[in-house]
DNA sequence: TCAAAAGTGTTGACTTTACACCCATGA
DNA sequence: TCATGGGTGTAAAGTCAACACTTTTGA
């Protein structure tokens, strides 16, 4: 059709999208962990009028010069101290009505970290583990976005050794047979659960065994080196 | 700690978030068709001075009371005409130097059209299907996101019957076998083809044959309707 | 009658499940 | 010596992969 098409440039570009700049992008992170044979999450008691009494998940703004991750990683660290985490993007929830204040798009991360082993600055007592499945309620959305993580957690928890981020770094074979049951929400057989994950070839044999346990003490397994945080997402070259 | 913990209010926080409305969202569409045997991708010449001679995927900056999903079917309709299509979100890029005019977040969808059934109205020469396969560099980091979500496509296709969305409304099982081939990249054994199809019971046999072929004729069948577009995702109540 | 694809079952290999006993340790 | 979980193998069921011939149609 007879229109024609100019080149635009950054510099153009970048003025002609003035009218956009109203949206505000944020990151929640929907924090596992795991402690006493339950699956948990990290809320915080919302400081929103509007969702008062009601816990949310940790989020904050993603700064102008902030990649989404960097900011996921900063959450993370600002609220638990911590900064070798797991964390993986799952999905972006941006109805237009999703928060009271106004246009918020929210790219929803879920991380892996291990309660014990790092005891994290729960600086005052609003920050909490909650058991996942005691949560009825949430603020803004976020009951569904952790219904979704929760998912797609489940959905990784036989593909890949992510859920080991859970534990502790020496781990026996029972405790990670009881993670994977507080995941799914099932019991296990141990034999064939024993069977499939030497199989994977995702452990290695520490040769060390359990000590303070009340009987036979079991072998321990650290997950091996190349399965440690994040699988690297392939590279963009242009 | 001795900190003060005030509430917001929705009208507060409009204020507080000014210094963060620099930032620009935008919907990128993968959008699949199929056609000759092959996965082709609608690209559109690039009318950015900086990718001159490059393609890119078609999207649009979203609008401040607009939802997601409706951005993503608006650069639907706007480009092809078509409104009934399947559309999934997939991942958020969101590196600080993805767009030379400045931090533009996007959220990739992918989208599964007929090629053939709706013509779509092609409205200029530089808006057009490309073979997925020889595509080497694309503008922006629009390689990296149709890497993504052609792997996203590969995961879904032997767990759920989307992918007949890129088949006309009736389709034999050779049809659909072969296009099978040509999103995994491999050749299937027909008669195990056949057999997993019909036990995943995705398929109604409508009772009709082809017509127009120079042998003899297959069977024709349809998506069962409660297949048909996305799976719905869990409603959200608070 | 030829060319082309439709339609259809069986076998062996492999994977998954169900299941039970003896062992090592701490209390 | 008891209670607790550690550690291990096998058989049956189910799933997956490989493979070939007859049928139907149009040209």
């Amino acid at each position: 059709m007879g229109k024609e098409y100019i080149l635009k440039t950054a510099a153009s570009e970048k003025i002609s999208r003035l009218a956009y700049f109203n949206i505000a992008i944020s990151v929640d992170c929907v924090i596992f962990g795991y402690e006493g044979k339950d699956l948990k999450v990290l809320l915080i008691k919302s400081d929103f009028k509007e969702f008062e009494n009601l816990n949310s998940l940790l989020g904050d703004l993603v700064k102008p010069q902030e990649d989404l991750e960097a900011a996921s990683y900063r959450v993370l660290k600002e609220r638990t101290g911590l900064d070798d985490v797991y964390l993986e993007q799952v999905q972006t929830f941006g109805n237009i009505s999703r928060h009271p204040s106004g246009r918020v798009i929210t790219i929803a991360y879920y991380s892996l970290i291990d309660i014990k082993s790092h005891k994290l600055k729960l600086n005052h007592n609003e920050l909490q583990w909650h058991s996942v499945k005691g949560i009825k309620k949430l603020a803004f959305d976020h009951k569904l976005i952790l219904d979704i993580c929760l998912n797609r957690l489940r959905q990784q928890v036989m593909e890949s050794p992510v859920v080991c981020h859970l534990l502790p770094e020496k781990f026996s074979l029972r405790e990670l047979q009881e993670l994977y049951e507080a995941i799914l929400g099932v019991e296990l057989d141990r034999r064939n659960f024993r069977k499939k994950i030497s199989l994977k070839e995702w452990l290695i044999d520490i040769n060390e065994i359990e000590t303070d346990v009340p009987h036979r003490p079991g072998k321990l397994f650290s997950l091996k080196q190349n399965f440690k945080r994040k699988i690297p997402i392939p590279t963009y070259k242009n």
